[in-house]
DNA sequence: CGATGTGAACGCGTTCACAGCG
DNA sequence: CGCTGTGAACGCGTTCACATCG
């Protein structure tokens, strides 16, 4: 119902968590849910889930739930997961090319159509059926693809070498690995995703114990 | 100066940005940095800076700034980087290959120990120098070598089928690249890393541009 | 009755503003 | 005088509690 509130990170994470679990519960035959049931197998509390949902819309029936199958499309819709969202690979690294194999986004709305690397051995070659293009062709490619997002996994060094032709490129998102701070206009959104900040955080956790 | 505070993980987090950012500082060959200037580098203000790190002590010299080479050493401290960890992986499908060679980890105070699998095909097979054992021998090794955190990279379908082993492994942290929430007791550290809900944030909020 | 939907209260992380000290 | 260190104010996300309605 509503639309031009500012909703929090935090509430976006959770509705993804939710979707999960709606998705197990249609697959369950399950024909109503509580945010009760959503709450415990998501970790938080009922209110929170009826607060969450509530950002959106009233989408349960009171004295009865939810009903899991219309709540899925629903959340979908919010997430913007209603289409299919065309990515890019920037980097074939280890990591990169096991991104590029992973079947997991595609499962989940994501398509990886085109891979870029400086490399003179990479570029031209092709992995997972897709050809290998050199990153100054990203704008062209971008363009022809209608490529709205970019995962990023190159080597740190190579990120001021690279960072202007991606700002330049049409990219309107950034999922990056890289431990770099980007500098991008906020006209582009990124996500940043670090392995060893997390783990800097377990050990900060598992030394707090003693 | 204080010890029993309670951190938000989102110090936490900083810290870890800072800490990077006083390395290339310390590289660079500066003798002082100011809170502003570590700010503007890590996206965020003075006074969150010096609010940080004031939970810890105070590190700094009034009309100076702080030394970077001290706050390298006291947040690596604080982190619980003062040491090394040792790390086992559990799940060597593409993504724990790619992590396995990863040098990212050795280079900040990770080590990669012991790897873990189910396939017979990779159990007592080599890889990148270390043998790879079965998962039911995990209590085993954790116990010998000493072992800490694991990293879970296995399908999210072999979850419900190794949790108990990883429970009663005698590890102290996961770090759990799998979709599911792992139920094990709060003595367990996990951090979440999701490369599928990170894209459906950023799915999210270029839905909202509009 | 039962479970939702939601204002109001709460608690906590961030920001402010200035005292403190080199 | 400059920059840190920090109590106080603030704002926002979470929790509470109950009115609401099938």
């Amino acid at each position: 119902m509503p639309n031009k509130k500012k909703i929090a990170e935090s509430a976006i994470s959770r509705l993804s968590v939710y979707l999960r679990i709606l998705e197990d519960t249609v697959a369950a035959g399950e024909s109503t849910v509580s945010s009760q049931a959503m709450a415990s197998q998501s970790g938080t509390t009922a209110a929170q889930v009826r607060k969450d949902l509530s950002l959106f819309g009233s989408f349960g029936r009171r004295g009865l739930g939810y009903s899991p199958s219309d709540l899925v499309s629903r959340i979908r819709r919010i997430l913007g997961l209603h289409r299919r969202w065309k990515i890019a690979v920037i980097g074939l690294g280890r990591v990169g090319s096991a991104l590029v194999e992973h079947r997991g986004f595609f499962d989940r709305g994501f398509d990886i159509v085109a891979l870029f690397d400086t490399s003179e051995f990479k570029v031209g070659s092709n992995l997972h059926g897709l050809q290998v293009h050199h990153i100054d062709e990203i704008s062209r490619v971008v363009h022809d693809k209608k490529i709205e997002v970019a995962v990023l996994t190159v080597p740190v060094e190579a990120v001021p070498d690279i960072i202007d032709l991606i700002r330049d490129s049409g990219i309107k998102g950034v999922l990056n690995w890289t431990p770099a701070r980007l500098t991008l206009p906020d006209t582009i959104e990124v996500k940043n995703v670090n392995m060893v900040m997390e783990l800097e955080a377990l050990s900060f956790k598992l030394s707090q114990r003693e």
